[in-house]
DNA sequence: TATTAATTGTTGCAATTGCAACATTAATAA
DNA sequence: TTATTAATGTTGCAATTGCAACAATTAATA
């Protein structure tokens, strides 16, 4: 299944349309960097298959983790504006992706349906930074954290999608104050862990 | 001008379209609450005239600024994931909002040039919010504050859109920490600033 | 204009966090 | 399996930040 992108199309208008869009699709290995191409801003990339994030390093050396990607989901339009930073587009594993210029869905595209797959899929990720922003925007790593729980958890189970490393730069912050805080948490009985799978055991 | 939304869209297809929506317009006086009526996940509030701001405030007495928005931008999808954090929509000036239901847009309209206006209009907003994010996942207060300074700046110039107390919100740091690092940078050469006018003297 | 309210500037101190270094454990590849 | 690499746990210390309190300035309103 190609995602969200071409729901209740049928093939032969999915095959027009993306003739229309000139979209390419590229398969990338394991741990490949995707560079420049997708620097555009006004581009929709779609993960079809596949794990990629997008990492930013800045001139310290350190490394933020702006987005990680999965199943569906959609990235681009990134921030072209600082020039001081140099961001990648890692493949964590192999990975297919749909290339889409924006103009051109306004340019060639009419088919409502298509139209209303990507007003959703925009939606959604609207949603996401919505979250991403929620727990970007306390204050200290204990907050960050329980929001973050919070946001993840289902039924107060969070599975981590991610390795505690990579939680660390997702949330940016540093590593061994997060894990300090982490064991706090533990030690309060807040939360349980076992592994990356984490258990909110109060809540508000 | 109503905005973006109803580009090249002529009267006659713009009453139908918003009967169809059943949009409803709200008009709402400066420093009003507007509350639970825009906590749905999956509403899209345009602003049309005037300028709003969305609040959180959590337990501890901590007030972010999740957005500030002016001119004809949007708000709505607001995280109703956690519980525990206390939001407001709050007019900072006299404010025209119309509210559209997502739902809405994806049974009745099929208007394409409808469609695409909406999808430009999340589209910026998905650009506002990779800007956000990119500032706010630095690590100190003057990283914060420069990246914020690059992404605001027109020839170097910015004029700050709020307060100096609200940029603290809007950056998640404390405003008297924020006041001590502004105060380094101007010694250190790296700005100037008149009131809300800041001027970047070093950049990369 | 006078009065009140809001914003900004400043500082010491305590708390939090980042950083670095290293030990331990887990995961991956040869 | 063993070797190698990556991830996690732990800690002291320095740097940064938050907090509180108050002064000074600016803006808003009667």
């Amino acid at each position: 299944m190609m995602n969200e992108l071409f729901n209740d199309i049928d093939e032969t208008s999915k095959i027009r349309i993306l003739q229309e869009l000139e979209a390419y699709t590229r398969k990338y290995e394991k741990n490949k960097i995707i560079l420049s191409s997708v620097k555009n801003d006004d581009i929709i990339c779609i993960l079809t298959t596949g794990h990629v994030e997008i990492i930013k390093n800045d001139i310290s050396g350190n490394v933020t983790i702006i987005e990680d990607i999965k199943d569906s989901g959609i990235f681009g339009a990134i921030s072209a504006n600082i020039s001081s930073y140099d961001y990648e587009i890692v493949t964590k594993e192999e990975s297919t992706i749909i290339i889409i210029e924006l103009d051109n869905i306004i340019k060639y595209i009419n088919n409502p349906i298509f139209l209303k797959n990507v007003i959703n899929i925009l939606y959604q990720k609207i949603k996401e930074f919505n979250n991403r922003i929620e727990i970007l925007t306390n204050k200290t790593i204990r907050d960050k954290l329980l929001a973050y729980f919070n946001i993840m958890s289902n039924n107060h189970i969070i599975y981590l999608p991610f390795s505690y490393s990579d939680l660390a730069n997702y949330l940016a912050i540093n590593r061994s104050a997060m894990a300090r805080e982490l064991k706090a948490l533990k030690e309060e009985g807040i939360i349980e862990t076992k592994g990356k799978r984490i258990k909110l055991l109060y809540y508000i």
